[in-house]
DNA sequence: TCATTATATCACAATATCAAAATATATAAA
DNA sequence: TTTATATATTTTGATATTGTGATATAATGA
């Protein structure tokens, strides 16, 4: 049974896939701009004003959502507009804020890691 | 109006609350953990040997598993019983692997951050 | 009590991530 | 063309996270 070892490492592939999936709302700077694509698609420009930061910061963390499948993108003109890319991402973020409602001031004080 | 002001900061601190919520499935270690303990609960031993990890950095991805309010314990005699603090958890990892069935090949080949 | 087992914590080195700054590319307007 | 604007990429240094190994604590049983 040769293929026994062979499902193994896909196992551990995929479960990589993942924790990438995952590390995409892990920054604050990237769940800013998910939820501001929620609320609407923007260019980059108009996303830098939204949340506030560089724009290499903010073009540089939407090549990074989009890698993880969060958001796509489209030219228009001199714009590059960025939308979310799946519905189920609002789910996701709806559900999360249910949980951590609860857990709030926890999470808040974790130093540990 | 001084407080206008005091209400941006809570709004970075819920940002950040997010962000360290998520993180929490963002390691392979601790993914695994929430995905076995999903199966059932199970004490750290258990845990130890089913997803293959050393004791030391399974205690220790439980502790932020615990902050992030993923998981809850109890003492069982000699052991402490991990188990999935809420049924959402379960949810959230549903429908992330729906999106991520979508885009795992894109996923995969991240190498920006 | 002492020994054993289970779990938690600490210290460390290696690696990963981050934000900022500089630079590059691409599109559109002049 | 040239110039200006929008976006992307790269580099760098600071910080955070990781896994490992050693040690500490806690609970049980002899």
């Amino acid at each position: 049974m040769p293929e026994l070892n062979t499902t193994l490492p896909d196992n551990v592939a995929q479960i990589e896939i993942f924790a990438k999936f995952f590390h995409g709302l892990s920054n604050p700077t990237r769940f800013r701009i998910v939820e501001a694509l929620l609320d609407r698609e923007m260019n980059v420009s108009q996303l830098v004003d939204a949340i506030g930061a560089s724009q290499s910061q903010v073009s540089n963390q939407l090549a990074c959502l989009k890698w993880c499948g969060y958001v796509t993108s489209r030219q228009e003109g001199k714009y590059v507009v960025y939308r979310i890319s799946d519905e189920r991402v609002r789910m996701i973020l709806q559900l999360a804020k249910e949980i951590v409602a609860d857990n709030a001031e926890h999470i808040r004080c974790c130093t540990r890691m």
